[in-house]
DNA sequence: ACGAAGACAACACAAATGTG
DNA sequence: CACATTTGTGTTGTCTTCGT
């Protein structure tokens, strides 16, 4: 994903994607061109942050005028994130401004983690294959491509090579079009039957697709959406009952009155609310005490 | 061989919230 | 009040594949 916490573990597993966008193989809004026209300065950024330590795109921003959008990157800031995507700097963190913090790998990672051997670009995209399926259980090509972001024309062939090298099985799943992977040792679980909110971010409802055939949950994050067009809300958290995806919930915290805002409740097709409002009722109160909200 | 459908890439376009 | 913060989605156009 683009901003996921990722375990420090799979950065020998990203250093091909970094790679890619050191060569210009690999496109990324604009941020290339940028650095093909600006390298000096690029390069400059780059040595200010090795010689002077970890730095928020403000403490070099040369900007003077208003920005008039989030997108509206200044020099600095473009030239930070080009040096992030390529890997040459990380994020160390966020400052209390929530603006990120960027730093030379050398001061965030574990020497461990960078004397680790960098996987040939195959053999790292097959890990992430393999670590999918770890997640997934049962996935399609695409299941498995999305869940580390790989495309899936390049993915395919890798996938049948792990058929072939007997890492991942092939099986069907009723109600499936496309053909179905589960890793060889995997063992047909107990039926689990979860309750809980979810996150907009859960991995669970990240892969839309898959989502929509699992559990019949059409999901879209409207954060991104115009007010007038949003169907269910700003922050909405998919409610899932019993292993089941039962409705949606737009949540906000009013800290200064300290109340959790139940915003709108929507239930699927089919759902009536009296069938879910005391499995939500309890869900909700976990959350507000867990964010420390008293009503 | 042809048309249709599907896949894919490129592009445009979006705001509420925490902190000091 | 000022100020800082990201990436998901729908559309459009193009290429590929599939079925007849």
């Amino acid at each position: 994903h683009e901003a996921a916490h990722l375990p420090v573990e799979l950065h020998p597993m990203f250093r091909f994607k970094m790679r890619a966008a050191r060569s210009g193989k690999m496109k990324h809004w604009g941020l290339t061109s940028f650095y093909a026209e600006n390298k000096a300065f690029v390069k400059r950024i780059l040595k200010h942050v090795e010689v002077n330590g970890s730095t928020s795109a403000r403490e070099l921003s040369t900007r003077t005028t208003k920005k008039s959008s989030w997108w509206d990157w200044d020099e600095a800031k473009t030239a930070l994130e080009y040096l992030f995507l390529t890997g040459e700097l990380m994020s160390c963190g966020r400052g209390s401004d929530f603006a990120r913090v960027y730093d030379i790998p050398e001061r965030v990672l574990p020497k461990k983690i960078l004397q680790m051997p960098t996987p040939s670009e195959t053999e790292a995209r097959k890990e992430l294959l393999v670590r999918a399926i770890h997640a997934q259980g049962v996935a399609t090509m695409r299941d498995l491509a999305d869940y580390y972001r790989q495309k899936p024309a390049v993915v395919k062939p890798l996938v049948s090579e792990l058929v072939e090298q007997g890492v991942l099985r092939e099986v069907s799943v009723d109600g499936w079009q496309d053909k179905a992977y589960v890793h060889r040792n995997a063992q047909l679980p107990k039926r689990l039957f979860a309750t809980a909110l979810l996150s907009p971010f859960d991995s669970l409802v990240w892969c839309r697709p898959r989502n929509e055939r699992l559990f019949n949950f059409h999901y879209r994050i409207e954060i991104y959406t115009p007010q007038a067009k949003r169907k269910f809300g700003y922050y909405v958290l998919p409610f899932m009952m019993n292993g089941e995806m039962v409705g949606r919930v737009d949540l906000k915290a009013d800290r200064a009155n300290s109340k959790l805002l139940v915003q709108s409740v929507h239930t699927e097709r089919g759902v009536k609310r009296a069938t879910i409002n005391r499995a939500l009722s309890t869900e909700l109160q976990h959350m507000s005490s867990w964010l420390g909200l008293r009503r």
